[in-house]
DNA sequence: AACATTTGTTACCCCTAAAGTAACAATAGA
DNA sequence: TCTATTGTTACTTTAGGGGTAACAAATGTT
């Protein structure tokens, strides 16, 4: 029977700071409305002899209430009460966290040149952050569709009021989205995807140049992702140039 | 050095997810704004063989970026982004909790009339829930302004729609408050500064009776506070009767 | 009144995550 | 070549949470 509730909201709960005995002593409570100890400990594969100190913990959080006798019966306070003080008190915290934080470091000047990211929320963030930077010139190379349908929308924006240069390596693959491509050259189609660093396979999924200043690569080795980001205009303002050539012989294929 | 840094803040952290070490590894460096392995454990007592771990999980997670080299330079992502990617996933886990949980438990009837609650927030998370239920008459007695105080916004308002009766066992210590206010007789108010169970002190500090049909009284027995919700109207009316009479001999007094 | 059942408590063990320690390999600089 | 630093590995310790067994207290039954 109880065996039908979702583990997640067990895990769930334990994300929200519960252990998993008081997650599953809450949930049970909930399904019975009002139980005894005991009830909740057959629901809920508590042991009988924890139950008790459980439900003592969470009376006192104020997520039951309870009357006394013998048995003693419980009955479980609203969730929406509930969830609703776990965020707020979440909340205050991260709020009163980032207050501190920021105490420490009043702005973080990005001072070393070259940086890894490694997180795939990370690395979005990044290249968000990139594109509001750009003011004149943005130049992409892209293999995989997955990046620019993301930024769809900010890349849109970008279209108006700077020039935009997305160089693709197949033009078929990108069809469905709204932008106007250039494609690669057979030469540089071929070298991209051949890439073999230390036996294994280097897969180039996007490369972006910010104003010839800054670039950021992202790259899958080995199944794992990871971007490269580059302030320094020389590197970049190279790298552009091997992109330029990319395009040779000046060729320019436009998609609609 | 590191001593002057706020351990409330290492909390905060671990309260948003973070462990002890990732949370002063991660201080550390937002304090440096960029540094080595080593430099990281220094300033933050870390110890060394395990900062390399720690700060590989950071990564990860996407708290920091790095630069591959001997030594590897760390840099923290700005806390803002952080603390804001950890803000939504909780709160994400949030709402999904309410969900799974509000499937269980489509209404919950308060079946039984008797309830006690022991914490702090689920007090005052009830007396809000009468109070918003309350249609023609609210009965108050009173020992400590605290409750008026706190909740004087929602009784403002009610004093519009219904009859409020607020009864105090002094008047004086009420004074600041903007109600009408009721005096006790002195023999119930030497009843009431007097109850002794189990040889420990009992102190009513408030008590409401919502349309003669639910009470909540909340008392203070050994330094520890409890509520109990009573919701049948027969115990109610004997307990209105007996507020009735301590107001005798009918005599009221006006505070302003 | 004697017995059995249920309720509530206590004392223990086990396991795991995370912190701390010590010693070693790999690398870089002199 | 030698030394200092970087980075890694294996181990110990600790604390919190989970599980089990056994007991006292209360309740119910014959």
């Amino acid at each position: 029977m109880f065996s039908q509730i979702n583990p997640q909201l067990i895990r769930n709960l334990e994300k929200l700071g519960l252990t998993e005995n008081e997650a599953k002593a809450y949930v049970g409570l909930v399904c019975l409305r009002e139980a005894t100890a005991r009830e909740i400990h057959e629901l809920t594969t508590v042991p009988r002899a924890k139950i008790y100190e459980i439900l003592k913990v969470l009376a006192k959080k104020g997520y039951l209430e309870f009357r006394q006798g013998s048995p003693t019966y419980f009955r479980a306070v609203d969730p929406k009460q509930v969830i609703g003080k776990i965020k707020d008190e979440f909340l205050n915290c991260a709020t009163q966290t980032l207050d501190q934080l920021n105490e420490l470091s009043y702005e973080l000047p990005k001072t070393s040149p070259v940086w890894c990211i490694q997180s795939e929320w990370g690395i979005k963030n990044r290249i968000r952050e990139i594109l509001d930077g750009v003011r004149e010139e943005l130049i992409i190379f892209s293999s995989s569709p997955e990046f620019l349908q993301e930024f769809e929308a900010e890349l849109k924006k970008l279209e108006k009021t700077c020039r935009l240069i997305i160089i693709v390596d197949e033009l078929g693959k990108f069809r469905s989205l709204p932008f106007e491509f250039r494609e690669t050259t057979e030469e540089f189609k071929d070298f991209i995807n051949n890439i073999v660093i230390d036996g294994a396979q280097y897969n180039e999924e996007l490369f972006m140049i910010a104003d010839g200043k800054e670039s950021i690569g992202v790259h899958n080795a080995g199944n794992k992702r990871e971007a490269v980001v580059i302030r320094l205009p020389i590197v970049c303002y190279l790298q552009k140039m091997i992109y330029d050539r990319v395009l040779e012989p000046g060729f320019i294929k436009k998609d609609r």
